[in-house]
DNA sequence: ACGTTACTTTCAAAAGC
DNA sequence: GCTTTAAAAAGTAACGT
């Protein structure tokens, strides 16, 4: 009886350092990330809910931690890129992902997808642009999206492209690679998703 | 307007069998030419056939995959050459050894572009997912047939998990009837 | 700025780790 | 869960020229 007892206290122990463990990584990844305070407390939540669920059996407290965080910032409408929360995590990329959809569906998350236009206040700061070329990305993004052009292209590629393109309507002109570095995508990507836009737009220049 | 179920195109077919003898794989690697045979990589050796097409995994429990065949008659035939490669192994082989398709992946076009986001939510959140930043397509897994669709922006879509090709076509049928009545389609 | 190759997703079976 | 096989869809990425 009493190894028992002492067992119960042993993996009690280690659920809670693991639970610590987990709210501390949250914790570090969203100051690395410099999302609000809100944005921690739902991610732990989420963890939490995992945890309850017993959603994390087979897969890595850290994987489960940093995918809680990456919906977290999509609920709370500051969605950071797959690419930006694995720079903070020490779980790759492809991981965080699958986890991420894994306990999305099993939580009943119903995630919307995320609408380019909630990357460009972040990009555009980064990259010192006006609120003229914000309020034109965003336009750019609202028509063509109108249209279809969306469908199954990233968010972020479309962001980048949107920016791209607002930033030389508005005279503030900042190059494919600068837009590119601060999106996380390639040239390609904007060149080709701002071929698209400016069609739709009926913009020649 | 072309009927949806007109462009479907069977695009591989999975079956097993086996025939009903263990093998020494080892052997039949050296003898079976163009065979791949790394058991610490995987314990199945792979053997090719030309055509029909195919990549067969053959196992020393004596049961076979055979994968990447068009069509249902094609996997018959391209498990019929392995057969007989054996039997030239002077290796004994059932007769008629019992061959059941386990998947069928299929392509297919709806003709009309997608709006994959509005989709999303007409479906209903809970029962698709759709995370363009990880993969282009949306997934949505139906019921009846029990099968899983991709969708695209394009129109196109991919259906897989069918042991039927009959399964395709009743999901396509079933896509369409249910964006049609999302108002989602045209 | 091309082109090519390759990776992402879905599915199923096999034997074994 | 992983390993291997094949195939399509479309987007993105990483090479080389």
């Amino acid at each position: 009886r009493l190894r028992k007892w002492q067992e119960r206290i042993r993996t009690k122990d280690a659920g809670e350092r693991n639970l610590q463990f987990a709210l501390s990584e949250i914790d570090r990844m969203a100051s690395a990330l410099g999302v609000p305070r809100s944005v921690r407390e739902v991610a732990s939540v989420i963890y939490r809910r995992a945890l309850k669920e017993d959603l994390i059996r087979g897969r890595s407290i850290e994987g489960v931690a940093t995918s809680a965080l990456y919906a977290s910032c999509r609920k709370e409408g500051i969605p950071r890129s797959l690419e930006e929360i694995s720079e903070v995590s020490r779980v790759e990329r492809k991981e965080i992902g699958r986890t991420y959809r894994y306990i999305s569906q099993e939580l009943g998350l119903e995630m919307k997808p995320v609408d380019p236009k909630k990357y460009v206040p972040r990009f555009c700061s980064e990259l010192e642009l006006s609120e003229e070329v914000q309020s034109k990305a965003n336009e750019i993004i609202e028509t063509t999206a109108e249209k279809g052009l969306l469908s199954g292209k990233s968010p972020t590629g479309y962001a980048a492209a949107a920016i791209y393109a607002a930033s030389l309507l508005c005279n503030e002109k900042k190059t494919q690679r600068e837009v590119a570095d601060v999106a996380q995508v390639t040239e390609v990507t904007i060149r080709n998703r701002y071929q698209e836009q400016i069609e739709a737009m009926g913009i020649h220049n | 307007m072309t009927d949806p179920k007109e462009t479907i195109n069977i695009e591989n077919v999975v079956a097993s069998t086996g025939i009903g003898q263990e093998l020494d794989l080892q052997s039949v690697a050296m003898d079976l030419e163009g065979a791949d045979y790394d058991p610490e990589q995987f314990p199945g050796l792979v053997y090719r056939t030309q055509d029909p097409k195919s990549a067969a995994l053959i196992f020393r429990s004596g049961k076979i995959v055979c994968t990447g065949a068009k069509s249902t008659d094609d996997v018959h035939e391209s498990l019929h050459i392995v057969f007989d490669k054996l039997r030239d192994l002077s290796i004994q082989v059932e007769e008629e050894p019992e061959i059941v398709v386990q998947n069928i992946v299929t392509s297919a076009d709806l003709g009309r572009q997608l709006n994959l986001n509005a989709i999303a939510i007409g479906l209903g959140l809970e029962n698709i997912e759709y995370e363009p930043e990880q993969f282009p397509g949306l997934v949505y897994r139906l019921d009846e047939p029990e099968v899983v669709a991709l969708l695209f922006g394009s129109g196109k879509l991919v259906i897989t998990g069918g042991k039927q090709p009959e399964d395709a076509e009743h999901a396509v049928d079933k896509i369409v009837s249910r964006l049609e009545e999302l108002g989602l389609l045209e």
